[in-house]
DNA sequence: ATTTAGACCTGTCAGC
DNA sequence: TGCTGACAGGTCTAAA
């Protein structure tokens, strides 16, 4: 789910409310979010761990740790961090009740000063907290799949519902490898123009796939790669190798501009997206193009037009955005 | 050598 | 009410 604008405003959360941290020890409730190294060994290493910095690269998450440790964080389609805050319990019977629900759904997290536990038909509990209670819904507490115990008392939980997620256990000798083939951070000094009509002008394939591509620009995925587009009038299926020179510039500028706004508006919840207090991110209310399918075009009125490319839902103008050169 | 289904997973919503 | 199919912020791998 979360593109760089998402993960660049939860490192900034988490910058300035775990670092100094101390781990006590982890629960995982879902082992293959784990990546590396395996489950033992990993819930070993952790154990009293000091958070010492947070950092982004693309739409990758590391999380500085004392002995020259690092957590690498891909959050893929729907997970999310929920900061806890001292109090809050797990259920346990609910594990021993029904180990099939608890592998499912996760554990649920419940907090004894709680003014109104709410129960609902379906689902076994659903528990609100005394603090913030209309943001800690079902989908954060009962899909966690890692449980980061302070010492303060404090819970960081991974919230999954897709499973898709993966937190990497490294030392710091295998950061540059690992990611060394990674694109230019779009927000950083290496993206200029230049760089960006390089890494195009080789590549025969649409732009929109080329964009995807975390090796031609890290951290554009699906959301911004349509609103960069329209952004530049630039449609979808160009090929990469195509653009002019002032529509590269365009597309540059227009990459830089999108996710600016978005990470400025706290990210894109149309879903799943949440921040590490809960809180559904405002950039959903200011797309131009993603999910507005047959939408009037904000800028000359056009229905908006939905394709498939890679896979991936598109969405453009194609009046403003037209296909021919 | 590229492109493209399939896999990994669960949840929600529209339509019948 | 219940079932089915389509679809959802991603990325890897195997087959065409």
């Amino acid at each position: 789910m979360p593109e760089l604008p998402e993960v660049e405003y939860t490192a900034r959360q988490l910058r300035a409310s775990v670092v100094g941290a101390t781990i006590e020890d982890v629960q995982v409730f879902w082992e293959r979010t784990i990546g590396h190294p395996d489950i033992a060994q990993f819930l070993t290493q952790i154990k009293g761990e000091r958070i010492e910095g947070i950092r982004r690269r693309g739409k990758f998450l590391f999380v500085d740790l004392s002995e020259q440790l690092f957590l690498s964080i891909h959050r893929r389609m729907t997970g999310n961090f929920l900061l806890l805050p001292p109090g809050w319990q797990i259920d346990t019977s609910t594990r021993e009740s029904d180990p099939a629900l608890w592998l499912v759904k996760g554990p649920i997290f419940y907090h004894e000063q709680a003014e109104f536990p709410v129960s609902t038909a379906k689902e076994k509990v659903r528990v609100m907290a005394p603090i913030a209670p209309q943001l800690i819904a079902r989908s954060a507490t009962t899909h966690c799949r890692v449980c980061f115990n302070f010492s303060d008392g404090r819970r960081l939980l991974f919230t999954d519902p897709r499973k898709f997620g993966r937190i990497e256990l490294w030392n710091g000798a295998h950061e540059q490898e690992a990611f060394a083939f990674m694109g230019a951070e779009p927000l950083g000094p290496q993206f200029t123009l230049t760089a960006l009509a390089e890494m195009l002008a080789n590549r025969k394939t649409n732009i929109k796939t080329a964009l995807l591509d975390q090796k031609v620009v890290a951290g554009i995925g699906n959301i911004y790669a349509d609103e960069a587009l329209f952004n530049a009038r630039i449609h979808p299926l160009r090929p990469a190798n195509t653009l002019s020179n002032a529509e590269t510039q365009r597309l540059h500028a227009g990459i830089i501009t999108v996710l600016t706004l978005g990470i400025e508006h706290g990210g894109t919840s149309f879903n799943d997206y949440r921040n590490l207090w809960g809180e559904v991110g405002n950039n959903f209310d200011h797309m131009c193009v993603y999910q507005r399918t047959k939408q009037p075009c904000l800028t000359c009125t056009t229905p908006i037009e939905r394709i498939t490319i890679a896979q991936r839902s598109t969405h453009y103008c194609p009046t403003c955005q037209p296909e021919r050169v």
